[in-house]
DNA sequence: CTAGGTTCCGTACGTCAGTACGGAGTCAAT
DNA sequence: ATTGACTCCGTACTGACGTACGGAACCTAG
């Protein structure tokens, strides 16, 4: 194992290379040491299986609705024992899934509406404006 | 009519008094002549009803995922005749609000059974990138 | 051993939707 | 007439999430 280069690594996980090289910087990736058989610390950095399901977990986590930096936490927590502050975490992300979800459906109702009435006459403007009102959170 | 200032409008349609000008500046809000009583154009803007029903048809449209680009664009089509376009735009974002509800319902699932896995016990670290593992879209 | 493709690294740029700032002009009330 | 709030305007900054650039080092195949 590690036997990645950030390209693999990067298509291995759904990503380009320049995100991972992100992901670092802010502190979601691990950097690895540079190897190479001859000595010094100057050769290319490897990754692994391990590197691959971090970098899956952060997509999944993303779609999700959490941000880079609660990612960040998640995976903190992961590595440590502080189980009652990740549950704090997922249970706050949670409930803003269900809110975000029930704004979506509303959203898509009104916008049904539009579409309907956009398609039950076939002249003149269609009346986008008053087919909307009133429908914001 | 056309008595509002532009704190009022922004008031009345939700938003702040720099956001009103961030959205004439984009074109998708007017920019009445300014106005008084004793000769040139040296006074205030003032908005009418009319106003403050665009800006309430942006924040929903907003809601509904669209940019400010095609907020503008709809409201364009909302003065002419292009319902074809209007309902094309429409349904392409039906769509999308369906597969982003999809994606956030998804999303859900997979972040309960964290929270799920994150209970069950109550010792050790919670389990979080194996409960989260394979949801992405 | 050399040519090419990669990697490494810092820094700059891009997008979307605002938000903040600062100075000059204007308005309403005292 | 002066005060104090509000308006106008341009420009700059924010934040979240990347994407692009450019030169030097590195690694692999022929």
């Amino acid at each position: 194992m590690k036997s990645r280069t950030i390209a693999i690594l990067a298509r291995e996980g759904g990503v380009g290379v320049e995100t991972v090289r992100f992901y670092q910087r802010r502190g979601l990736m691990p950097t690895p040491e540079r190897w190479s058989r001859d000595g010094a610390g100057t050769g290319v950095r490897r990754y692994g299986e391990e590197d691959v399901r971090r970098l899956r977990f952060i997509r999944s986590a993303q779609t999700a609705g959490f941000t880079l930096e609660q990612i960040k936490e998640l995976l903190s927590l992961d590595a440590g024992e502080d189980r009652a502050r990740a549950h704090a975490l997922a249970s706050e992300r949670l409930a803003a899934l269900d809110k975000a979800i029930a704004d979506l459906v509303e959203a898509r109702t009104a916008l049904r509406r539009l579409a309907g009435a956009c398609a039950s006459t076939d002249q003149g403007p269609c009346p986008i404006i008053a087919a909307f009102q009133g429908e914001a959170a």
